[in-house]
DNA sequence: GAGACGAATGTTATATTGTAACCGCTGAGC
DNA sequence: GCTCAGCGGTTACAATATAACATTCGTCTC
């Protein structure tokens, strides 16, 4: 079984089998994945993947704006905002806050903080492509527990 | 040769060799460096310098609040402005600015920005340790340049 | 329908980035 | 002098990522 292509119209832009299984995979995990981790959720179709098809998918999910990198964590998350990924650098700045009690992660876009961002950019001349902005902390439900 | 206390006596803590050959190699690239540039850098002193010599000189300097790590390009860049590391949270916002094509790194500090991060910070009860604000895109110099 | 061609994917191998764990020196305190 | 703690050196390896080549598949042409 190769391939069957009627496997899900909704979405939008056809995904194949490993970009599907991917976000799938990311969605379900409900904390960010490493490439790798994301490989094994794809091994469990095709057990002879190897990191190449791994990147591969994940790319084109983040070209399709379905999928953000964590630069700071070497790891991937779903997107949960609609948006183009050709936003990315003008109109979108998306904040992720990042527990490193409990790897949570909330994703958050701000208008005053993107116009306060592009102000920035254009007063020093600058044209954004793409911009990451990740905070890492202590989540609310990591405070009240462990006060310690 | 462990340690010589004299040698700069004027930038606040001491830095041993390897800090200092490191944080030199930093000021004086003028683009940010990769751990393994700056471990070449160090074997000009100490020929047989290992990969944790140099992340422990990195960590020590970015600990100190005299260079910053680029998440998003796996290097390293000296800090221009003055700080605490212990502000990095809390008070301080840094923006870099990385043009993708000359590879040139401005590092910004705005007050503005910083509140309005701290400010979306507390309205999602999350206490913020660290920030990451990497503006990927094309500086001045190189927009004028290359117009294509 | 056979063959040529290009795009996408599979596969192998390796490059790059980073760290765990142990060793040995040096210097402080006794 | 002896011990011990801490720092830095060293070895080995883990984790992340990509280059380069092989193969497959779909499509176009004839």
């Amino acid at each position: 079984m190769p391939h069957d292509s009627h496997s899900k119209p909704q979405t939008g832009p056809a995904l194949n089998a490993a970009q599907a299984r991917a976000l799938g995979a990311l969605q379900a995990a409900g904390r960010p994945l490493t490439a790798y981790e994301v490989l094994d959720a794809l091994r469990e179709d095709q057990p002879r993947a190897a990191p190449p098809t791994a990147y591969r998918a994940l790319r084109r999910l983040i070209d399709l704006g379905l999928v953000h990198r964590l630069e700071s964590l070497n790891a991937y998350t779903p997107c949960v905002h609609e948006h183009d990924a050709a936003d990315a650098g003008a109109s979108q700045a998306t904040l992720f806050a990042i527990c490193d009690d409990c790897g949570n992660v909330r994703e958050i876009t701000d208008a005053p903080l993107a116009r306060r961002m592009r102000q920035l950019a254009e007063e020093g001349a600058f044209t954004p492509a793409s911009t990451i902005i990740e905070m890492h902390g202590r989540c609310g439900g990591c405070a009240s527990e462990g006060g310690a």
